[in-house]
DNA sequence: ACCGATTACGAAACACGTAACGATG
DNA sequence: CATCGTTACGTGTTTCGTAATCGGT
């Protein structure tokens, strides 16, 4: 796999599921400055435009449909696997 | 999920697959302390005891395992998503 | 004008390497 | 005493929030 960050992969899904860069930010305890930085960061890293642009948001690209996609099965995955060894499911701790 | 921070998981998936940090350090090209405070940092996030220290290298605990799979799946999914994405798979496997 | 995304930039958090240390065989 | 892991510390890098700005409807 690329050397790509999985922080920016697990903003970029939720994106992706709002269609929304505000909604997403809010819901990930971030400003939408940071995760607009860090959804381009990741497009450059990947040399992939995963976003259109609209002006009433974002949709996603062919090749932001399968990270999506993606990302969502693996993110199933860890989840369970963090269930299994006694977690919180969805702890939330905000970096500040 | 957990906030927990992916890219830990990939360290630690790494040192889980060849059960010495040194290793995985190499294989990172990151140094053995560094890879040392990524696991810890990542117990003490999961609350959770991954490794087992050895005198001679590190083995798993049943979370630990068990987080370790779940990775492997994940990882692999992942790859796949790039693979479909057209990347020029850039992996830190170099021919060895 | 409104709404949403982007960008610049200073501040904070993070991850790293080095190196000294501890433990074990 | 050689090897492997941990810890402390200083430093460079990453990521963040703020706020100004751009673009479309």
């Amino acid at each position: 796999m690329k050397n790509v960050n999985l922080n920016a992969l697990r903003v970029f899904s939720v994106v992706a599921t709002h269609g929304n860069l505000q909604r997403a930010a809010e819901e990930l305890n971030l400003s939408r400055g940071a995760v607009s930085q860090r959804i381009k960061q990741l497009e450059i890293e990947l040399g992939v435009v995963l976003l259109v642009r609209g002006a009433r948001g974002v949709s996603l690209t062919p090749e932001g449909e399968r990270c999506h996609a993606a990302m969502e099965d693996a993110l199933a995955i860890l989840d369970t696997a963090f269930v299994s060894i006694g977690e919180d499911s969805d702890r939330v701790t905000p970096r500040k």
